[in-house]
DNA sequence: TGGCACACCATTGGATCCAATGTCGAGAGA
DNA sequence: TCTCTCGACATTGGATCCAATGGTGTGCCA
């Protein structure tokens, strides 16, 4: 007995593109893995014409990238440019926050609470996948009014370019970097409740130019 | 008598993807302009696939926006996303520069002050598709040592997707106001010959903002 | 035994064909 | 006369086929 299963037609290459981003992203993909247009496909149940497309939209987010005849490549940066990446977030996402916060519900704010209360309720015992995705998430949340598409697909671009280098520095350097983290979300959390934009994005640069400077003393991260 | 022009092979997509680009940072095509790959496909004899492709790179780049079935559009951007996009601009380009600043060569700057010589020299009678590109070689000169590639593709998709009300505004205001921007101009060379990174983030980023103040009073750009 | 050349194979690039869907206009009925 | 419905057409989405290119392995020669 089969199962049909109903899919929205007519948009194939975005949900291979979505599918192969997961993958990138949940780090099944690492930095100079190959991908072959063929295996894609039939993994995925399409021909390789849609899968083409979505190689393109994964390279102009910068998760792939090209050669002509040698095919796609998940793309490794220096360790120079992913600081400079977050440096980049250190600039966007202060503004992404000022232009989402005011626009906050209270169950906007609850939400990000619920979350943090996650992260510190997981305590020591989170793992990295756990506490990469709830970090995302808390800091999507704050975002999450900002409704500036070129601001937003940008920030999860710079987000997404770094998914794996964020995941080494997290499994590098233990659980006792994540009560800093934490004490540095909270700073955070309350100028969002009192919707107090000057605050809120020190705290929030601060925060993101803390974390480049731990992640620069892990070189090892981008051997 | 034909002539035979050799066109590498293999990358007809990036290619065709270049000249739509084009077309739209020119003019050509315009916002809310219908995109058919039929058409653009004879035009740059070529089949629909790799138009199909380069679409897609477009996309990601927020130069075309697509629906499907429907097709790809050049996208319209409201006068608050624009005036987001130079606040993402006001962030990310004294960064870019901060970047180049030291490594810049003697030559580099001497091409930098040439560019500007050309504004200045073309003055009032100075053309408006002339101006902007002039206007986009000066910063992008300033930047041309900066090697960090995520940052660089980022502030040119920045300057890309706001071109148009580039265009608009600077026809609309007049040349009196090009010589505002010949001073600012010229305080970030002075600043730049000096390899001066405080005071050319400084001057960068205040020339940016007084742009984007000075926009936001012609909401007719955006009618 | 080591190195180079050549041929085969794996993989990507491009064109054409067919299917699916949206649009627009004509005609009929109220 | 206005509106709704239906159908033809224009356009995009997807699959398959063929061409071009790059890598790899083997065999020959020094």
């Amino acid at each position: 007995m089969t199962q049909t299963i109903e899919v929205p037609t007519g948009a194939a290459s975005a949900r291979i593109a979505g599918r192969l981003r997961d993958e990138i992203l949940r780090g099944d993909l690492r930095p100079g893995d190959r991908i072959r247009q063929e295996e894609v496909a039939e993994r995925f149940g399409a021909s390789r014409l849609p899968v083409r497309e979505a190689l393109r939209i994964l390279e102009a987010e910068g998760l792939t990238e090209h050669e002509t005849h040698k095919g796609a490549r998940v793309p490794r940066l220096s360790q120079h440019e992913v600081e400079v990446i977050y440096q980049m977030r250190e600039r966007l996402e202060p503004l992404a926050l000022a232009e989402s916060i005011a626009a906050l519900t209270d169950g906007d704010v609850a939400r990000i609470e619920e979350v943090q209360q996650h992260i510190e309720a997981d305590g020591d015992g989170i793992d990295v996948a756990r506490f990469l995705e709830l970090d995302r998430e808390f800091h999507m949340a704050t975002y999450s009014a900002c409704a500036i598409d070129p601001l937003m697909s940008n920030v999860r671009r710079l987000w997404n370019s770094t998914q794996h280098y964020r995941r080494a520095f997290v499994a590098l350097s233990g659980p006792g970097r994540m009560w800093v983290v934490n004490a540095e979300h909270r700073l955070i959390l309350d100028a969002v409740e009192r919707r107090d934009p000057v605050d809120a994005e020190r705290y929030l640069s601060g925060h993101i130019r803390r974390t480049r400077i731990e992640l620069a003393k892990h070189p090892e991260v981008f051997g």
